[in-house]
DNA sequence: CTGAAAGCGCTTACAG
DNA sequence: CTGAAAGCGCTTACAG
C-alpha cells in the first residue's frame, strides 16, 4: 500500500509524457501511439495510480455517481432493491449514493437536494411522493429512472410490475383453494400500489362470480403492527372468512401474530397470502405464501437503465412479471379438504 | 426551482463583493464585515445559491462523505446500523457513502478502495474481515471508527457491546426460568462475536454450577437455514433440551421453524431466545425473546464518533449496553410450571 | 498522434 | 476586514 497520493502529473513524468496523454490513454477518449499507451499503463501499474474522482468530476462535469432516492435502508422490501441497484452498477464507474425520505415528505426533498447537490449524474428514484412535476423538471438535467412509481409522461424510464395481475394472482390462488370469503387487508390508499392490489383482489373476486364485501376488506399501512389490527376489526366486525390476501408480507406478519393470538390456526382455519416475497417469508411459521415482486432484479434493470440513459442510450426497462410462491400458510378450505379426505379414504379402502 | 447553475462567482458579483468573501461568509472562515455578511447571506437566499461540493472538495482537500464499508445493505442487523448513521449525519455537512462487502473478503477490500478513491473524509467500519494492519495504515490517513470489531491499538475508536455479557443475559434469563439443559446454536467460530457469545453461555451455565454438554452446542453460520439445520442437528444427537439459545435472530428464526415443523411447541415445549432483537422479531409467532444490540444508537455513535474526529476530537464512543427483551417464547421449565401450577391451586383452593 | 493551455468552482495563504 | 492570485487534479478543445 502506497500511502503518497500519485497524481496524474507524477505518472506523465515518469512516463515522458504530458499529463493529455496520460488523460487520454486511460479514458480511451483518443487514440495514442501503441508504445507510448504501454509504457503509460506500465507506470500506472507500477505507481498504483488511481485518478481522483473528485478532480474528474469538477473537470468533466460529471460527478461518476448515481443517486439513488429510497424512503428507508433498513426495509427488507427497498434493501433488496439497493442491493440489486449496488449488483448492476458493479464493475461500472459508477458509484450509487444512497438517501432516505424515510417516507416523510420533507425528509424525501431534502435528500433529493442533498443528492442533486453533490453532485450527481443520474437518479434512479424509488417511490415515494415527491410530486411528479418536480421529477419531471429533474429528469431534463440528469437521468431519471422511476422504480415502482409512474410518471405521467416519463413512461420510458419508469419501472413497474403490475400490481392488480400480481394481487389477482394472489386471490386466485385462495380461489383456487375453494375459498370465497376472503379478506383483505390492504394498504394506505394514498398509495398507487395499495388501489391496484385491492383492484386485483376485487377483479379476482368478480371474475369468479363472487361478492365483493367491503365488510371484509381492513385498510392497514404497510407495517406489521397494522396487520394485527386489521385481523381485530375483522373479527370484530364478523363476517365470516377462511383467508386473508394482505397487500404485503409485513402486514401478513402482523396478520398471522393476530390469528395465532386467538389460537386460529394458519392454514387450518384461515390461510393466508402476502405480497412482495421477502427474504424472510420463507422463515416465518408456517412459511408463507406469497406473491413474490423480482426486488432484485427491479434494482439491478434500473441501475442497467441508469447506465444506458449514461451513454446516451434509451433506458430500456424490461418488463418484470409477479411470481406466486405457494408455501404453507394456505390450504384447501376446510368444506373440500373434508370432500378429499373422504374420498381419499374411499378410494384407499380401510380406516 | 431554478434550473441554471449558479456559481459562487454569480453571488459574488451580485453581492458587489469578491469570491473570497462569500466563500468566507459562507464558511465562517472568517470576519466578514456585517453589511457585506448580510448582504451575501440575502444574495444567496435570492439566489438559491448551493456550493458545488466537488469544487469544494478539490480545492479543501476534503469530499464532505464519509465512507462507511459495511457487508450487506438487505441485512436487518446493519440495516438499522445505517439508519443510525444516516441519523448521526443528519445537520451535518457530511454525508454517508455507503459500500458493502458481502462477506466476502475479495469484495470488502473492493468496497474499501472504491470509498477510499472517492475519497471519503473518515472511514466507519461495521465488521467485517479486513485485516487490522490494513485499517491501522488508514487510520493514519483517515479517522477510522470501528463498530462490531476490535482493532489493536486503536481502542478509542472502537464500538463495541459486549457479546460476553449479553449472552450471559440471555442464558440467565433461561436459567431463571428453571431450565437446565439449554442449547446453543452458536455463530461461525471464526467470527469473535460469535466466540464470545459461546463464551456467555458457557459462563452463565457454570456460575449456575450446571455442566457444559457439548451434545448441547451446535455451530451455525448466523443465517436462518442454519438455525433450521442445527435443531435437527440437536434432535439427531438425542441429548434432551427444553431451551435453546441461538447466536443471533436470525437463526432463532430458523430453529422455530425446525420446532415447528416437529411439532414441538414454542415455548410450551422448549423455550427460545435470540440475540440481536431485530424489529422483526417482535412479530414471530410467538414474539421472540431475545437479547436486544441497541443498533440504531450504534450506528448514531458511530456517526458523531466521526464527527468529532474530523473537527479534531477525541471521537469518543459511549459504552453501549444490550438489553433482554422478554416476549414470548420463553417460558417456565415445565416441572416448575407443574409445581407452581400445584402450588397456586393449593393456594387458591378449589380447582 | 500529442503537447501547452485553459478551465471546472471552489478555498486559502498572501498581501494590504 | 477584503481582494487578487494561485492551486486542488483532472479533462478537453485548440493547435500543430
Amino acid at each position: 500500500m502506497t500511502e503518497s497520493v500519485i497524481t496524474l502529473e507524477d505518472v506523465a513524468r515518469a512516463a515522458g509524457v504530458s499529463p493529455s496523454t496520460v488523460s487520454r490513454v486511460l479514458n480511451g477518449s483518443a487514440k495514442v501511439a501503441a508504445p507510448k499507451h504501454d509504457t503509460v499503463m506500465r507506470v500506472v501499474r507500477e505507481l498504483g495510480y488511481r485518478p481522483n474522482p473528485i478532480a474528474q468530476g469538477l473537470a468533466s462535469g460529471r460527478s461518476m455517481s448515481i443517486g439513488v432516492l429510497t424512503q428507508d435502508i433498513t426495509s427488507p422490501f427497498y434493501g433488496d432493491m439497493l442491493h440489486g441497484i449496488e449488483e448492476g452498477l458493479y464493475g461500472s464507474p459508477y458509484h450509487p449514493v444512497f438517501a432516505s425520505g424515510h417516507w416523510h415528505v420533507e425528509d424525501e426533498t431534502s435528500a433529493l437536494h442533498t443528492l442533486l447537490n453533490r453532485p450527481v449524474d443520474a437518479l434512479i428514484v424509488l417511490g415515494g411522493h415527491t410530486p411528479d412535476a418536480s421529477l419531471l423538471a429533474l429528469a431534463g438535467r440528469v437521468p431519471v429512472i422511476a422504480v415502482g412509481r409512474r410518471l405521467h409522461g416519463h413512461d420510458l424510464a419508469c419501472l413497474n410490475i403490475d400490481n392488480v395481475s400480481g394481487a389477482h394472482q394472489g386471490v386466485q390462488h385462495l380461489l383456487d383453494l375453494g375459498h370465497t370469503h376472503i379478506a383483505h387487508i390492504a394498504g394506505p390508499s394514498a398509495h398507487r400500489d395499495a388501489r391496484d392490489r385491492l383492484d386485483g383482489y376485487r377483479r379476482a373476486l368478480q371474475n369468479a362470480g363472487l361478492p365483493i364485501n367491503d365488510q371484509l376488506i381492513v385498510e392497514g399501512d404497510f407495517m406489521e403492527p397494522s396487520g394485527l389490527l386489521a385481523v381485530e376489526t375483522l373479527i370484530t366486525r364478523g363476517a365470516p372468512f377462511t383467508a386473508i390476501f394482505a397487500a404485503n408480507d409485513q402486514m401478513a406478519y402482523g396478520a398471522r401474530l393476530a390469528l395465532f393470538r386467538r389460537g386460529i390456526r394458519v392454514p387450518e382455519d384461515v390461510s393466508l397470502v402476502g405480497f412482495d416475497g421477502l427474504p424472510g417469508s420463507a422463515f416465518t411459521t408456517p412459511p408463507l405464501t406469497t406473491v413474490r415482486q423480482p426486488t432484485f432484479e427491479m434494482g439491478r434493470a434500473a441501475a442497467q437503465a441508469a447506465l444506458n440513459a449514461l451513454n446516451g442510450n434509451a433506458p430500456h426497462l424490461p418488463r418484470l412479471a409477479t411470481e406466486l410462491v405457494v408455501r404453507e400458510s394456505t390450504a384447501l378450505h376446510r368444506a373440500r379438504t373434508a370432500r378429499r379426505a373422504r374420498k381419499t379414504v374411499t378410494v384407499g379402502g380401510a380406516p
